[in-house]
RNA sequence: GCGAGAGUGGUGAAAUUGGCAGACACGCUAGACUUAGGAUCUAGUGCCUUACGGCGUAAGGGUUCAAGUCCCUUCUCUCGCACCA
């Protein structure tokens, strides 16, 4: 066993922290505004296995961070919780009886142990979880305020029909056409649905992005998923008919160049406006489309479907008549479900065009439209009072056009839907809304909540669409709020973004039974300054919370239009695997080493290669941290999750790494062990000492931690070459280290003589004096190539190093008997002689 | 297909404004030492070359006294979006 006990190190200082509640943040007021800060790590769904060596990433980050702010003078509040309602436990309450809540507090008790085991600087005492009472009598309440606003609304629109979890599914989390969850294929299923307007946000969760310090990629990714445009919208009369067709349209410009329109298979007007000869092909084509599931539609984008209704419609600029076709290559869920086609000037129109026989007319100019469609910019013909005008001014003059003839208008259109807020399931929470056959949909009453989750016999879905809660009927059955008359609730219970969409406001008051949070706490806190978790959660997450928070922003309950003002997303934490010569890969265990460092599967003694991959169950590549603490220490773990590389990377686990950092943290252990002395340092190390601390305080703050580690190695390698330990080289050095490895240096602290925690300790500053350099090494260089070093003083002008290079011995053989062209020098860098 | 990002030793990676490419760490090699440990310590370690020196940041080209860094072309990988009218 090693000299390190860190065994002995880190179980004193978890349980020191814990008794003296070492990192409870309170509202003192004498703190000014720019000295308190708000660190939050996405909180973990506490799954049944437990934390992996990713969680530990941000957390770690967040950890470092925030021990640097309080050391650094910061009022700091630092909170952990769980999201705890969730399909995994239901799904284990199916197969097993056992409550969900059973489960998850289990799995919340193992979180809690496995995440106080890494030495996080939480302030516990605000920890909240979702699925509590206390929690989502808030949740609930908060959904009211968006219902009272008229922001929540019932709709028997298709859904994304799970048949696995028999749940319904938001857009966002069909992946590829099968559930996010189960992976299982998904149907379309009509239900009644409860569903946030989130679109009534869109243009500010569009424009508020602007201020936010989040990386360029996320921003981008949250505008793209927005997916704002302008355009017009434009009515179209249908002939023989009383039916008028309304498309949505970026370009107006090209309406000349309309030639055929397009209906979504499931456009209200396909039944009404088919004739009869068509009746029997288009009924046909319908019946393909419905059983094409979304996947499919989007996947055989390469061949364009349709078929012709049989019904015309009239182009308003030119009075032309053209053919209304029905094709799944529109969809019904964006703008209004059908399209005005101008196959000059749109690719898909194009070729949809070509096979069908459609003519192409050209109306801007730039292209050839015999070859392909030109969806650029130009000057209109062949348009009427367009003809001869620009683009810009052509849309312009178009809508005018359009709205002067009350034939449409300008419109914006968005490619974010509404989301789809209710689930079929057990364990989530109850929507706290009543349904009265005379007063309508009648929210519970606020002083009611909160709507309890009642106990159940069977959290099977019912399989018809409907939750388990259907089948309670003494608590379904209820009276109504309003007239008190027998009533049924609502037995929909809500999704996981639920209670995800405002916990970082709960943490600043997690105790209060009158509001969510007091103004008071939240004006103290708010907003969180900086906001770390994975990248997966870049959309949905992110832009549900925006949205929840300026709903609350409207109601004047916060303070502030974005909640997070600066975020960053760690990289993932990948493993290795091997990977046969056919790209397949091998699980881990099947796999050795040979001699001569190569590998080999075990059974064929097939050559493999190592490649990075996701951890995985199935590879056996998953790394479990508990193991990782047992045999080298929470402080190494912390240390080298840092080291690995940039947070914001993914990067591949390497235990072999890992001993790297153990070995400086057991180096620092055992240098500790010297005699320490006070006498004067020497100078060398006394200036690396503040190189030390000026390179870890500026990287620290920067959370670029592995440069920040990096620096400390150097100076212990250089530490432990000197003799004895002098205690101004020593003490700053533990300061710096602790909030990378805080229980090894609060024990270090300890042994200096200290009686209390460093957490508060002052950070040390360093002379910017000691930190330069008197001598430089400068290089000397002709035509660009290194062809001498010497040590110059720093403060050298630039025509003593041009004098002392020409001079140099080993120049001279280069430059005597050539033309010096140019001479450049760089202070402190190097002189380059250019000759012929 | 579109969009964003990235390609640096055997490996993870460093490298203000263009100014010594490879800090730090793993691994490897040699030696020392021993309380034989998951040790530790010392030295070495980009490639080619006995040396002088040459070549090296995905490939090719350009700008510059000087390019990992700036510009152009190509390739590969990762992520996101996927008929958004």
């Amino acid at each position: 066993m090693s000299k390190y006990p860190f065994h002995q190190i880190e179980k004193k200082w978890q349980q020191h922290w814990e008794e003296h509640k070492t990192f409870r943040a309170k509202e003192d007021p004498s703190v000014p505004r720019e000295r308190r800060a708000y660190v939050l790590d996405m909180f973990p769904y506490p799954s049944g296995s437990g934390l992996h060596v990713g969680h530990p990433e941000g957390y770690t980050a967040t950890d470092i961070y925030c021990r640097y702010l309080r050391m650094k003078g910061y009022n700091v509040l630092h909170p952990m919780g769980f999201d705890s309602f969730g399909l995994p436990a239901e799904n284990y309450a199916i197969t097993t009886g056992t409550h969900p809540r059973i489960t998850t507090e289990q799995n919340i008790e193992k979180f809690r142990s496995q995440i106080k085991g890494l030495g996080f600087s939480y302030d516990w005492d605000r920890e909240v979880s979702t699925h509590t009472p206390e929690y989502y009598r808030w949740t609930q309440w908060i959904f009211l305020q968006l219902f009272k606003r008229g922001l929540a609304y019932e709709s028997d629109t298709p859904i994304n029909w799970c048949p696995d979890c028999l749940t319904g599914l938001a857009n966002e989390e069909v992946i590829d056409g099968a559930c996010d969850r189960c992976g299982t294929q998904v149907r379309r299923k009509t239900i009644r649905q409860w569903i946030l307007k989130i679109t009534e946000y869109a243009d500010r969760l569009l424009e508020d992005l602007e201020k936010l310090d989040w990386s360029d990629a996320i921003k981008a990714m949250q505008r793209n998923w927005i997916g704002r445009s302008e355009g017009a919208n434009v009515r179209f009369s249908v002939e023989r008919s009383e039916e008028t067709l309304s498309v949505y349209t970026t370009r107006p410009d090209t309406l000349f160049g309309a030639t055929y329109m397009v209906l979504a298979p499931e456009h209200p007007l396909v039944k009404k406006i088919t004739s009869d000869e068509q009746r029997e092909a288009v009924e046909a084509y319908l019946e393909k489309a419905e059983k094409k599931s979304d996947l499919e539609r989007t996947d055989l984008a390469k061949e364009k479907t349709g078929v012709f209704s049989g019904a015309y419609a009239v182009n308003p600029v030119n009075g032309k008549s053209i053919p209304i076709w029905i094709a799944d290559y529109v969809l019904i869920s964006y703008g209004s479900g059908a399209i005005m086609a101008v196959p000059g000037h749109d690719q898909r129109d194009w070729e949809y065009a070509r096979k069908y026989h459609i003519p192409v007319v050209e109306v801007v100019q730039g292209g050839d439209v015999e070859q392909e469609a030109y969806e650029g910019t130009g000057i209109n013909v062949n348009s009427g009072f367009l003809d001869g005008l620009q683009t810009e001014e052509a849309i312009e003059s178009m809508i005018n056009w359009l709205e002067s003839k009350g034939l449409g208008e300008r419109a914006v259109n968005y490619k974010l839907r509404d989301w789809v807020f209710s689930r079929q399931r057990y364990w989530g929470e109850p929507i706290p809304l009543v349904h009265c056959s005379s007063c309508g949909i009648v929210p519970v009453p606020e002083e009611n909540l909160p709507l309890m989750l009642p106990e159940v016999d069977s959290y099977t879905p019912s399989g018809t669409g409907e939750s388990p809660l259907a089948k309670i009927d003494d608590w379904v059955n209820t009276s109504c709020p309003n007239c008190g008359e027998a009533a049924k609730r609502e037995t929909n219970t809500m999704p996981q973004w639920a209670g995800s969409c405002w916990y970082y406001l709960r943490y600043l008051d997690p105790r209060n039974d009158q509001e969510f949070a007091s103004q008071e706490c939240i004006d103290y806190w708010m907003p969180v300054n900086l906001y770390v978790g994975g990248a997966e959660h870049a959309v949905l997450h992110l832009l549900y919370a925006r949205f929840w928070h300026k709903v609350l922003y409207d109601l004047g309950k916060v303070n502030t239009k974005e909640p997070f003002m600066r975020l960053v997303n760690q990289g993932m934490i990948t493993s290795y695997a091997y990977q046969r010569r056919d790209k397949s890969l091998v699980p881990h265990d099947e796999v050795e080493e040979t001699e001569s460092g190569a590998y080999v599967e075990k059974h064929t003694r097939e050559p493999v290669e190592p490649v990075v991959a996701k951890m995985s169950k199935s590879l056996k590549n998953v790394i479990n941290p508990d193991e990782i603490i047992e045999s080298y220490g929470a402080d190494s773990m912390r240390m080298y999750e840092m080291f690995m590389g940039p947070l914001q990377v993914s990067k591949p686990w390497s235990t072999k790494g890992l001993t790297g950092v153990y070995r400086f943290l057991d180096r620092v252990w055992r240098l500790s062990q010297r005699e320490v002395t006070d006498g004067q340092p020497p100078q060398h190390l006394l200036k690396l000492l503040h190189k030390t601390i000026k390179k870890v305080s500026v990287d620290t703050g920067n959370l670029d931690f592995n440069t920040a580690i990096a620096q400390m190695m150097v100076y212990i390698n250089e530490l432990f070459k000197q003799e004895g330990l002098c205690r101004s080289l020593w003490e700053p050095f533990i300061l710096i280290l602790a909030p990378y490895a805080p229980h090894l240096a609060e024990e270090l602290y300890q042994q200096l003589g200290h009686h209390s925690s460093l957490a508060y300790a002052e950070w040390p500053g360093w002379d910017e004096q000691l930190c330069r350099e008197e001598e430089t090494e400068v290089v000397f260089q002709v035509n660009g190539k290194v062809r001498a070093k010497v040590m110059m003083s720093a403060d050298a002008d630039e025509q003593a190093m041009k004098q002392s290079a020409l001079d140099h011995e080993k120049i001279r053989k280069w430059i005597d008997g050539r033309d010096i062209v140019k001479t450049i020098a760089v202070p402190k860098k190097l002189v380059n002689i250019v000759v012929k």
